[in-house]
DNA sequence: CACAATAATGACACTAAGTGTCATTATAGC
DNA sequence: GCTATAATGACACTTAGTGTCATTATTGTG
């Protein structure tokens, strides 16, 4: 499987890039250093990454698609708040993927400090927002590129991003961490409120 | 003013940038013709900008703050349908304001092509949303930097997001240029419908 | 107006990001 | 085990971006 290879190289040297810019800053990290903690060559990097700064850009993909093989099998009659509950049980979660997790919630509360790292999170955010006109569409049986869709799935997308911010936020800089229930509340809650179509109730197929 | 010559000399580099992005592509143009288009050094135009690609932002960043301006005037007991309607007439704006949007409407229209132009467009529409919780906050007598807030406007401004670029879509690739009673109409009914609190209508000051 | 203080610019050398090219080494299919 | 092909490394190269210092505007002041 010559794709899984090559993606674990590319989430390798992410979380390297990761540990890098978190312990002394993206500016003072050169790709070189990136390129031997991650073990390949400097030209090997820039043939995985356009930029430094996109290094860490697999680290969020992979939560960006965690989330898509959940949302996924959101059955239709289904309410958001039930979704998330059943969904997010973090018993099934391996102990990479909570590394992972970790590392991402860390580089979200250095935002403010490291402009840097505006740019591949504000692209994760775009991944996010293609994701929900998915799963929105779906839900409703309209075109995902349909306006009304890509309006919905750019107001989710962004309270899901400020809802990441403020606990990343007050995860590192002040301690608080939240139980499990807690954060699928505050999440469901900023959905259901952001969303300007109703995708977050039950919906019922239109008869055939 | 050693304020408003800096920022016209900030400005003028940006529109030639803006033209040979739209003109030959981001990455076909480089640091040494912006600055020879715009008629600096090499050296200035790096102390100018950080980056290639931001040298547009301050086009984006007039448009924020003329949003900016007018939104200061917002008078509390107006719908956000009537104050647009006032205050988009047209008829007060000069030439080189027309120029400029012309300018940031194509630059938006390209953003599909130009992945490069993402991220001035990402910061400025962040922008946009500080300006909103301001906005959000004095209305309704809340702190900028309270979560309700922060949210409201990410939802907010994601929805004038999601409307600047379908307009400037529409208009460059199919020539459909709306009358400004439409594009107000749009722009505040999805104003409204993404606003997670209730500042588009009168608000009634706390009494004393 | 002259003259000092300070900010803005240019020139030049430099570091680091990112690319093109080709030889070498893994890898997959048979 | 052998061939086709994809991935990597080595090395030279371009261009983005910075440090430093001399020169040139600007601004404020008597």
């Amino acid at each position: 499987m010559s794709r899984t290879i090559r993606e674990d190289a590319h989430i390798d040297v992410a979380r390297s890039a990761a540990r890098l810019f978190l312990e002394k800053g993206v500016a003072a990290t050169s790709g070189e250093e990136i390129a031997e903690a991650a073990g390949i060559s400097r030209r090997t990097l820039w043939r995985y990454f356009r930029t430094k700064e996109s290094c860490i850009e697999p680290l969020f993909a992979r939560m960006s698609q965690n989330l898509a093989a959940k949302l996924q099998k959101w059955p239709l009659d289904m309410t958001v708040e039930r979704f998330l509950e059943i969904n997010y049980d973090m018993s099934k979660i391996d102990a990479q993927e909570i590394e992972d997790s970790k590392l991402v919630v860390h580089l979200i509360a250095r935002l403010a400090e490291e402009p840097a790292l505006l740019e591949p999170w504000f692209m994760s955010t775009r991944a996010t927002e293609d994701l929900m006109a998915g799963v929105i569409a779906a839900r409703l049986e309209l075109s995902p590129t349909d306006f009304e869709v890509r309006l919905c799935a750019a107001t989710v997308s962004a309270a899901m991003r400020v809802i990441d911010e403020t606990i990343s936020r007050a995860a590192v800089r002040y301690g608080q961490v939240p139980t499990v229930a807690e954060s699928n509340d505050r999440l469901a809650q900023a959905i259901r409120r952001a969303s300007t179509l109703p995708f977050c109730d039950p919906v019922t197929p239109r008869g055939r």
